[in-house]
DNA sequence: TGAAAGATACCAATCAGTCGGTATCTTTCG
DNA sequence: CGAAAGATACCGACTGATTGGTATCTTTCA
């Protein structure tokens, strides 16, 4: 760590390691092992530089969980508008999006933060309207029990990915995307 | 009442009022807010008396989460063995005590909490080992690509049913489990 | 220069946990 | 029986470490 010693300054840069290290360690210890202290020293960087860029702790993992939630979001409208058929498609991109992203391990650091946001209230809050925001766009185009099930079994991969890494049991990915897609196509 | 009510010390139910107060807690104020301090005013007992039935903060917790998942496993037992058909056994009985408990509300708590142990690495590893034992133990009637689907959307209900109170989407409970109990028989 | 970025030092509050003491219950034994 | 002896249950003040947060100083950079 302690990047910025030589080199030029980098706000910028050193406000994402802050919020990388906020979501590491949520994954890796838990919420309860975020704290400023830990997040800094992750960091390189000292709690003055901390609270320069985020007003207070609830601050910090509020941004987390905001930036988690937009890139969800940028996701899932992305493989919507590839898609072609209107019937299901918010739930074929709801399902493509969660297990690109657990077959790519790209953000698993991701996935655990955001069940990690279930548990505290505040965060909990956001999570589920944006969720309810979802369901209710696409009311006209995924409202089925069918598709309904589907998403649920998508929510469950995120938990079982939750658990692989202690030994839990880790669906056959592509293959369960297969499955579920397919259960989209047929009414 | 028993005898036991009688009684001027009830050790056994001060154990069980400190375990109760602490799932309650972590329900309605999250994991972070469980403290030794929370727990004891919760449950009307001093430090000294809380540490003298738990060794540490630690165990307390381990506690709770332990006797839930024992609730669990009892639950899971008794519905398979009321199921005649071999096929898909477990998997019918994952879905009616998940379903059931959501419905009936009796145990929302346990659910928080059960969602709350997956983002402390310590009680995730103990949530895996359970999960991973199940499903290793009735691979002969439950492994199957459609049983899995299922499971996994009934796990997505444990998560649903978190947002639910905070003005997430919530599924019709009763056509769900038919539909889901439905899929384990047709394969 | 002057504003942004970050370091250092410090604070009150709170954390998990300890410890000596007391009240209550159970067991032992005359 | 009944009282002494010992174990269990519980209290509440205390501790050292850590918490999130602030005030102040120094460095960097345009």
């Amino acid at each position: 760590m302690t990047i910025a010693s030589r080199r030029k300054k980098q706000p910028e840069r050193v406000r994402r390691t802050l919020l990388d290290c906020a979501a590491h360690l949520a994954l890796e210890q838990g919420l309860t092992a975020v704290t400023v202290q830990a997040v800094c020293e992750a960091a390189g960087v000292t709690k003055g530089g901390l609270f320069h860029h985020f007003a207070s702790k609830q601050a910090l993992i509020d941004a987390v969980v905001a930036e988690l939630l937009e890139k969800l979001d940028a996701d899932i409208e992305a493989a919507m508008s590839a898609d072609p058929k209107p019937w299901g498609r918010f739930t074929r991109a709801y399902v493509n999006v969660t297990v690109d992203d657990l077959m790519l391990n790209r953000s698993s650091q991701w996935t655990a933060l955001y069940i990690s946001s279930l548990t505290e209230p505040s965060l909990r809050r956001v999570t589920a309207q944006w969720f309810a925001k979802f369901v209710e766009r696409h009311r006209a185009t995924d409202d089925d029990p069918t598709l309904e099930i589907v998403r649920l079994a998508a929510d469950g991969v995120w938990l079982a990915a939750l658990l692989r890494e202690d030994g839990g049991p880790m669906p056959d990915l592509p293959a369960l995307r297969e499955r579920l897609l397919a259960m989209t196509l047929t009414s």
